[in-house]
DNA sequence: CTGTTAGCGCTTTCAT
DNA sequence: ATGAAAGCGCTAACAG
């Protein structure tokens, strides 16, 4: 006789009912479902059938605990303020629909610590896979990783010499384009505005600084950081800030494109003309950059390929599939638009 | 002998290990976890120290086979490209730090066939709760919801009424304060601009609608929708095609901040005087709002505190607790910067 | 306050 | 191709 537990008030459904109504014991219907190639044709669309009139639906906690494998992926953003960062998420989460896996979420607000404990909360949870999309420290993590009994992929920098699975672009070299971008277009006194403690950031200026050496052009009095969250607000007192030190800057490479649009309205009220007497790029290609006056020049991101692929690494790996890339360079593009389109170029210097 | 088993790397440590190295029985440790009380000091002490030093975690699978119940919650959002609903994300998060609540996530992409399904596989999870932050299809939900066997919380709108719980502000009420204020700084010619399905487009609209009538201003003319996510080029878009058919227009209430970023672009563009000759509301009070050029008005939701109560009903509910009032709101506040600052105001109609 | 027993719903392992 | 038995790790229910 049915009753009721716990507080649940439809009647559960099992894989024991089904099976009783159907005659057969309860595993060949767990099989029908997940090993259809075990159970004869009949006798599955049978199966199916009835679970399907029943509306049955496996519990994926016993699942988990009768098979130490689960149909979680733990996803762990530093941020979800940040549209570059839940650009991520769309593209996990486009890889998984149609699939029975689910995203269980954490965020670490960029907290070190936070970040580990989260991680080793995913662990307990026998999770198909853990997707990081930004950590502070790489060392700590990479032990954990090991530890966790799953695939984890990291998805900040296809660069890293992580011993595990990667997806994403290499920052340093996408600085590098976008200074040398800048550079092309006759800006000189180039600045790069950033902020935060992501690990990103620190290969960002990297680039930025090599290129800048290289043409002989690197001061330091250029490089403005601040331990904050990027806004819009961030970019405007940033640049501003930085006017003040070094009047003479004529050019900015900006850690985001919040940063950015923060920079061209300061522009605006400081009556600074752009792109004629100052250049800017952004870094992410937001939604924005192509809307904005005038529009941004910024370096595109594939952030919804990372997502992606990084979910896609996951499912392949728990379905005992190989992964042959353990690292994929997704590739960036700079978006060449109107905060840099200068028409008369400065002299080559 | 221990064994591993599965693929799982680390050996699980289980509470019978904690239990044998006390020399008691697991139910012991497992109260001395859950229910401290009904342990003894001593022993509580005790247990609870070799739980740190053999790095026991307690299987959330086993736990919620066993109990019936789980510590995750549901989360099913429409979009997360949008702030303004990732932040309702960053409150439930808030809330949940600290607990061993665990967030669901769940995106639906403004489907209702989606929404359904998702709520479903909800049910399946022994979520302790579900939190809906958007939907399309409220009847359908509202049978869903009463069958989850857990609290299902909406956030689209406390006026709402339906048997369950909700967090929310009025929108039909905000939206009409919006349009009184653009009415007080003189603009008369006051267009709507809104997209996407959500509910709370159409309770926006007909806050905006009644305010319109009663001060005899309404034109159907001036509303303008499509059906698209809300972006800052959709903004551009809207407007312009609203100025060509309604050139005598002289304000907009917009649905969403991005939508009123893209009329400013837009204005910038066609030499349009902000505030002066043309009023802008927004909705949200997203980030950047201060600092646009000039600063928007706009209509602040508390999304932060939408997550965080709907989280915290949730938790209140799952421990047993009594939620007095199952309807919450969280009240909205218009403020007014300078899209709408308008100094020399049109005499009064 | 502590222990015993049973079982959550499913999958594994080993038979047939 | 199908089934029986056992058990995943934990908690509920009932003792004592």
């Amino acid at each position: 006789m049915p009753h009721n537990r716990k507080r649940k008030s439809a009647v559960k459904i099992t894989l024991q009912d089904v099976a009783r109504e159907i005659g057969v014991s309860a595993i060949t219907v767990s099989r029908a479902l997940r090993e259809p190639d075990k159970v004869s044709d009949d006798l599955r669309n049978h199966i199916l059938g009835v679970v399907n009139r029943m509306g049955y639906v496996p519990d994926p906690h016993a699942r988990a605990l009768a098979s130490g494998t689960s149909t979680f992926i733990g996803v762990l953003l530093p941020s979800l303020s940040h549209p570059a960062i839940s650009a991520v998420l769309n593209g996990i989460e486009a890889r998984i629909r149609g699939t029975d896996y689910r995203i269980q979420y954490s965020n670490s607000h960029y907290d070190p610590e936070e970040e580990v404990r989260q991680l080793r909360a995913f662990a307990a949870h026998n999770p198909a896979g853990v997707i990081l999309a930004g950590t502070e420290r790489l060392e700590n993590l990479e032990t954990m990783a090991n530890e966790a009994g799953c695939p984890v992929v990291q998805t900040i920098d296809c660069s890293l010499k992580m011993n595990g699975l990667a997806v994403g672009i290499n920052h340093r070299l996408a600085a590098a384009a976008a200074t040398r971008h800048l550079l092309a277009q006759g800006y000189r006194r180039i600045a790069m505005l950033g902020c935060g403690h992501d690990i990103r950031v620190r290969l960002r200026q990297s680039g930025y600084c090599e290129v800048m050496q290289q043409a002989g052009l690197f001061d330091e009095g250029l490089i403005v950081w601040q331990d904050a969250p990027p806004s819009i607000h961030l970019g405007s007192r940033l640049i501003r800030r930085l006017i003040e030190q070094r009047p003479d800057v004529d050019g900015v490479l900006c850690h985001s494109d919040d940063l950015a649009l923060g920079v061209i309205f300061e522009s605006q009220r400081l009556g600074i003309r752009v792109p004629d007497d100052f250049g800017i790029c952004g870094f992410n290609d937001l939604d924005y950059a192509t809307s904005t006056e005038p529009s941004l020049t910024t370096v595109r991101v594939p952030r919804f390929d990372i997502g992606y692929k990084a979910a896609d690494m996951v499912i392949t790996l728990g379905q005992g599939g190989i992964v042959q890339q353990r690292t994929t360079d997704v590739g960036f593009e700079l978006m060449e638009r109107g905060t840099t389109r200068r028409m008369k170029k400065a002299a080559s210097a």
